[in-house]
DNA sequence: TTTACATAGTGTATTATTTACGCATTATAA
DNA sequence: TTATAATGCGTAAATAATACACTATGTAAA
């Protein structure tokens, strides 16, 4: 029998976009009177689990992801841990420890993970539990420090996106110069022209026109562009400019 | 008596600036045979140590750096958390944890901290062991996956000093525009032009000048600037420029 | 069949930023 | 007095960012 770490595990801020909005995948928590049955405790967590003491961190969250989505391969990547004393000893988070009677200790600590998906084709699987996804613009009440680790997520999100080529893990493998620019709109918060989003979009190497259209759409059909990270890795020799 | 959590602990990457060289100070591992009083360890840790069950991580990180640098109010942050499941089990480590027969479980995981304090002022004080600081770019033997530690807090020092300001955490208060350019040569590893250097940080309004100059230099005295967080604060909002 | 609508796609002029240098200035030391 | 080693100022050219006008191509309604 695998043994757990008792103190320790990892919670995955699961972003996803739809072509409109950011997206994050929530977990309900649910827990109801024995005798009312009333709900006692409603809200949403992100998706965590305990760490078994032969397993990396990366390969508890590659588990925890493969779990929900039933996908392998996905961006992944650690962004913080959170142990603040006190993080989940909140009143309601007492009465749930006591309720579910857990075996786990005073204080846990987790590490943080964010992945990104394109979330057009994903389906979510979790036999026991509610499983929603949410626009960030939109988020539900949070158990625990969850809404606190989903900020700190976007903050590195938002950071990182402008650094790096990260977006397109969002994307599915065929996407329109228009669907790139929501998405950026999304993350960043802001709007951006069209037209010279599109031209610095067009000077990067490593976006690459394909011979193909849109279909059933009811307009003007876009051009579908891929991502290629090999050439990226080849040209990225030249980053890191942004200094001061 | 205050308990310690068994598995948890901080370790801080403290890096130094001195003008010269970007640095970071490191402990000695030292472990002497008993009969024949050689040395069976010799090399070179990260400073660390548990952490309370009742103490935060920023907390422990602080009173780590204040314990060996005597110094507070440094700048700290958190960048990732490191538990592969063999990170402390090479041959020498487990003779390490043997002989000192610590009351550590198998598996520590490690919150990584990096510091930045300027080099030049510091006095270092740690009675028991010796420590020393390193250049980057000479460094000594590490214990544990302390080498794989530094080399992601170096990663992450120089992605953030190309977005925020932090380079100045470096700097003495008053400091000259040829030091602060070395300062980034060296943490980016490449060199930047002299003239347009300064052009540049003379258009930061929160470099300001001051009405002194460097005395016992042997050339034309340099005039001093100092950074104010006040200002940079007030003129960010137009930042998070740098996207795709 | 025509027209309205929505989004795709192209172009150009202006301004701002980055890059590449030339040269004078001011201190020390020989 | 002169060599030398930095500081400090300025300018021209190349590159990138911004602002904005117009045409093209599909669906759907009149």
């Amino acid at each position: 029998m695998r043994k757990i770490i008792p103190n320790i595990s990892v919670d995955c801020v699961i972003f996803g976009f739809d072509f409109k909005q950011l997206n994050v995948l929530l977990v309900e928590r649910k827990l109801d009177d024995e005798k009312t049955g009333k709900p006692i405790i409603k809200d949403w967590t992100l998706a965590g689990n305990h760490i078994f003491e032969d397993e990396d961190f990366d390969k508890a969250a590659t588990r925890v992801l493969k779990k929900l989505s039933g996908l392998d391969n996905i961006f992944l990547e650690q962004f913080y841990a959170f142990g603040a004393v006190k993080r989940t000893n909140s009143p309601k988070d007492k009465i749930w420890f006591k309720k579910r009677n857990e075996g786990f200790s005073d204080r846990i600590i987790t590490i943080g993970y964010f992945a990104l998906i394109d979330n057009t084709t994903v389906t979510l699987s979790l036999k026991e539990r509610n499983v929603k996804w949410f626009p960030i613009t939109e988020l539900p009440e949070f158990a625990f420090d969850h809404g606190f680790i989903l900020g700190k997520a976007l903050e590195k999100l938002r950071a990182k996106v402008g650094t790096y080529p990260i977006g397109f893990e969002l994307l599915p493998e065929k996407f329109t110069i228009s669907q790139l620019q929501r998405l950026y709109e999304v993350i960043l918060g802001k709007k951006f022209d069209r037209r010279n989003f599109r031209k610095k979009v067009l000077q990067m190497k490593y976006i690459i026109p394909l011979n193909e259209k849109q279909k059933d759409v009811k307009h003007k059909p876009a051009q579908y562009f891929t991502y290629s990270k090999e050439v990226y890795n080849l040209t990225k020799l030249e980053r890191f400019d942004n200094s001061i």
